[in-house]
DNA sequence: ATAGGGTTAG
């Protein structure tokens, strides 16, 4: 209810106490009505500065700046508050603009908050110094607070040397002047020696400076002195215990993760996405999502974050089921599908090669930066789309977004794709001439595809010797490819020497009912293992029926005939399509993912199997993913929600 | 009445 008595007494209080009141957008929004209807708007620097705080916090600069801009006299404490509304909502020339304009005499906190702003863009260097300058005129650089912003903006700006100068000028130093110089030594200059040495002589230690070492260790790498530091210290507040628990997941170290985490009193959103994305990481991809499931009976409240871990996690092991339950919870919920979020759906959606519905997400984007125009070049070039790959790349270029080298990986597997040879030569010219990118593993194994699958095997060769940097698997693997399709052994075996060499092997995995199956080579300790096999039989049965003939020239060239077949019957991707033939019901879609690409044999065979069984079946291999329907290879509709549409 | 330091992501 919005009574005047309501708003009245909302507004006495908070000019009592302004930080606990006022919780809500409506709840400022009424205030800001009842300060204009009493005049208090255009008299009380007191009311418009609180009012101004708190609408920021809040998300509503609007309310701040139009409170603003209605007061004739601003006093120091109202300009404080718009100089930090403004940085609070990343819009640091605006709070420098109010700072250069101002006609009252600034004080510490104006100094702090200006300084502030400029550490946020490199551009206002000059800007920052010149308010240093000011401040030693005026001799607020004597201010602990003051100086401190300063430590961090030399430390951004002009590196840590620079930064420590100003520390060693200090006339006085508290604990967070001695945290600053330390998480400097830590972020700006990876010297964690000197972070240590900073943290051994401060005098006074609070549970933020004890925070700061275990996070320098944890950054460095080094999870035994990082625990050692948590350990040691007097107390543990939350946010040290999330910095210990982003060193796990970072490390992999999943046991050790999971052991504190399930330890600890209170979480927090940031406790769970560690968690979250740790177990992502690890490709614990099922532990992941029943974290996940947790959050939901525990009531804790998901974010953004949340919900990019969870759909990244899809991503990789192609779990469909669970990525479009999220997307409508995050629908069904209200949440704002920004940038990030929204690439992360197109991610999802188009690895696990349902194009259409990465395609509408995509369309339905406000803001589109590279990395989402990346998703969907990536997603067209994975699903064997190349043209539509690449009028999504033009579509980028015209919209004015500058490519990076993630945009010139799809471009080139794009044409490697699409058989472009030429075009796919003069975007690997262009992207080191006119882009100014330097070509790393990915792009080189782009232009091997692209030559090999072209039949100029020769070619390929050549350019893998002359690549300034070693062979990755992915160059190896496109070399490999492309002797399949053309039949040439002796370079074959020279492609899985280097393979076997780099340590690649073999397996796949499929999703049923939101839960993942792994599957590698004669795999035979799934639960389900009897069933499969006996699948498997009928499988070899019905396809034999239907006139197949094992292609087994290409696999494994020094083993006996019948063992070739053995073999070839139970390559993952077969194991795990006849696990999706009992486990899903039919009309179901079979998705499986794959860490190598698919055999020849197991294309024909899956595609064989799409036709007898009368089932849709995508794999995803390592570079791209093939669709089955009705014994062809199958694309679904793509136009209807594209954005050329 | 307003300030400066350690945590998660496409």
């Amino acid at each position: 209810m919005g009574s005047l008595h309501h708003i009245k007494h909302l507004a006495l209080t908070l000019l009592k106490t302004p930080t606990t009141t006022l919780r809500t957008p409506s709840d400022l929004k009424r205030l800001h009505v009842y300060l204009i209807k009493t005049h208090l708007h255009l008299t009380s620097s007191f009311a418009v500065g609180n009012l101004i705080s708190r609408a920021a916090s809040l998300g509503l600069l609007s309310h701040a700046s139009t409170m603003f801009d209605q007061m004739p006299h601003p006093n120091v404490f109202v300009y404080n508050n718009l100089i930090r509304a403004f940085h609070l909502h990343h819009h640091p020339q605006n709070a420098l603009l109010v700072f250069l304009r101002m006609n009252v005499v600034p004080d510490s906190f104006t100094f702090v908050a200006t300084i502030k702003a400029c550490v946020e863009d490199p551009a206002f260097f000059r800007m920052g110094a010149s308010i240093h300058a000011r401040s030693v005129r005026t001799g607020f650089d004597r201010d602990v607070p003051v100086a401190t912003g300063l430590i961090e903006f030399y430390a951004a700006r002009a590196g840590v040397d620079a930064a420590r100068k100003v520390f060693d000028e200090m006339g006085s130093r508290d604990v967070v002047s001695w945290t600053t110089m330390l998480a400097c030594y830590v972020n700006v200059s990876d010297d964690i020696a000197s972070a240590r040495e900073v943290f051994d002589t401060m005098p006074e230690k609070d549970v933020k400076a004890w925070g700061a070492m275990v996070g320098g260790y944890v950054k460095a790498g080094d999870m035994g002195r990082a625990r050692e530091v948590f350990d040691e210290a007097p107390s543990r507040d939350l946010l040290m215990r999330n910095v210990m628990l982003g060193g796990y997941a970072k490390a992999g170290e999943v046991g050790e993760l999971m052991r504190l985490f399930d330890g600890m009193r209170d979480r927090d959103v940031v406790s769970w996405n560690t968690v979250i994305g740790g177990l992502v990481q690890g490709e614990r991809f099922n532990d992941a999502v029943a974290v996940f499931h947790r959050m939901q009976v525990e009531n804790a409240r998901p974010n953004r974050v949340t919900f990019v871990n969870v759909l990244s996690g899809c991503a990789r092991v192609g779990a469909l089921d669970v990525g479009r339950w999220i997307h409508s919870y995050i629908d069904r919920n209200g949440f704002v599908v920004d940038a990030v979020v929204g690439t992360a759906l197109v991610d999802m959606y188009s690895k696990c090669g349902a194009l259409e519905s990465a395609t509408h997400v995509f369309g339905r984007m406000a803001r589109k930066d590279v990395a989402a125009w990346n998703s969907m070049i990536m997603g067209y070039s994975m699903n064997g789309r190349g043209e539509k790959s690449l009028e999504f790349f033009h579509a980028m270029r015209r919209e004015g977004v500058e490519p990076n080298e993630v945009t010139m990986v799809g471009v080139l597997s794009s044409c490697a794709h699409a058989g472009m040879v030429e075009e796919g030569k003069r975007c690997f010219e262009m992207m080191q001439g006119e882009l100014g990118i330097a070509p790393t593993t990915e792009h080189y194994g782009c232009v091997v595809d692209l030559l090999g699958r072209a039949g100029l095997l020769r070619e390929a060769r050549e350019f893998i010797q002359s690549m300034p940097v070693e062979p990755g698997t992915n160059v190896w693997g496109a070399l490999l490819g492309a002797c399949k399709i053309h039949k040439n052994v002796a370079l074959a075996e020279l492609a899985v020497e280097h393979l076997i060499k780099l340590g690649v092997d073999d397996g796949g995995s499929i999703e049923i009912d939101g839960a993942v199956h792994e599957f590698g080579v004669g795999e035979k300790a799934h639960e389900r293992c009897r069933e499969i096999y006996a699948m498997l039989r009928e499988v070899a049965e019905r396809l034999r029926r239907a006139g197949h003939v094992a292609e087994t020239g290409e696999a494994f060239f020094d083993v006996e005939e019948e063992e070739k077949e053995m073999a070839l019957s139970t390559h993952s991707e077969r194991l795990a399509v006849a696990f999706g033939l009992i486990g899903l019901r039919k009309g179901e879609v079979i998705r499986v993912v794959k860490n190598l690409r698919v055999c020849v044999d197991c294309h024909a065979v899956i595609k064989l199997i799409s036709k007898v069984f009368e089932r849709e079946i995508v794999v995803r291999d390592r570079s791209r993913f093939h669709h089955f329907k009705e014994g062809r290879p199958a694309m679904q509709n793509l136009v209807k929600h594209s954005v050329f549409a």
